[in-house]
DNA sequence: TTGGAATGTCAACAAGGCTGACATAAAGTT
DNA sequence: AACTTTATGTCAGCCTTGTTGACATTCCAA
């Protein structure tokens, strides 16, 4: 008995047929819209765009990391993540200090603009994300987030697991 | 006394400290690019990118639907679509034919080779979604698409909706 | 001390968003 | 019949953000 995709045990197997799949998909492309909507037009009025916010929002989770270890974690090429960079020192947002210990390495902070732009942009994002869990309530969340780890890379799972952990 | 934000009631609503919440945003950066990786391997080995997916998505999803139907779903300018509809026209993957009723409109389908694509791209997907979903279960499955549809604009979640009905 | 590895910068190119202007055909309205 | 609106396509040009290649600096180990 071939047991072919979109044609589960029969038992409680429902959530798994190629039609509930679909819908996940298609759940995640809308939300992801959502998801960056209210960032978006607040970097767009200010001459920025994703890729900032995503500097921004890691370099104040966790100050001082190195270009190095923001690069792994962001999954660009150094020379896109340098682009981004170079416009959010030359603009004051933050502020790259060359290693101690080891001076090859660029030690990143966000200034006080920065963390005040970081502040507008995750209040923003907060705010969507906070009235879908509180409509959604806590099991659906847990369940959310339970769903979304399993979906990670491995290498992006770390990460999310690190900075989960030094929270 | 000023229940600042971080400051839950103190019952069950734990789940919305920000730290919960900054939790939420970090699992649906790193999953939406494990949701991607794989099509996008597939993508730029044929010389596509993920605007072509969405199309072909959407179009196998709904075969005979008009461009500006596509473009309200997409939520991109005419430009831009245009561009990505006109190179799968090209290479022989959608076909586009007059409208019967509207001369006006252009009824989009995808061709044998574009199906074969499809299948390719969405197997792809469906596969890490399925492994995912089975990981977590259905009880977290249904939370996790609770909250996704929680997140979603209403313009979204309309076209959401109608899809998920129409399927 | 010297050669390789690690780190970061600069330059140039491509994909895929965007706006604006304009063309065409069909449909709808007056 | 004349006019307006709608649906679509196209050209030109801009921006962000990804890419690769070349290069400078720094560290470390043979």
């Amino acid at each position: 008995m071939a047991e072919g995709s979109g044609h589960p045990g029969g038992e409680g197997l429902l959530f798994l047929t190629d039609e509930q799949i679909r819908k996940g998909i298609e759940a995640m492309f809308f939300a992801y819209r959502g998801f960056t909507a209210d960032p978006d037009r607040i970097l767009a009025d200010k001459g920025y765009g994703r890729a900032h916010h995503r500097a921004i929002h890691f370099i104040n989770r966790s100050p001082g990391t190195t270009v190095n270890n923001l690069l792994s974690i962001l999954g660009v090429t150094k020379q896109s993540l340098n682009r981004v960079l170079r416009s959010l020192i030359e603009d004051g947002l933050v502020e790259s200090r060359v290693g101690a210990r080891d001076k090859r390495e660029r030690k990143l902070y966000l200034t006080e603009v920065g963390s005040a732009l970081e502040r507008e942009l995750s209040t923003a994002q907060r705010d969507r994300m906070r009235a879908a869990f509180r409509q959604a309530g806590p099991e659906a969340v847990s369940g959310f987030r339970t769903v979304l780890e399993a979906m990670m890379d491995g290498d992006m799972r770390r990460h999310y697991k690190r900075l989960k952990e030094n929270g």
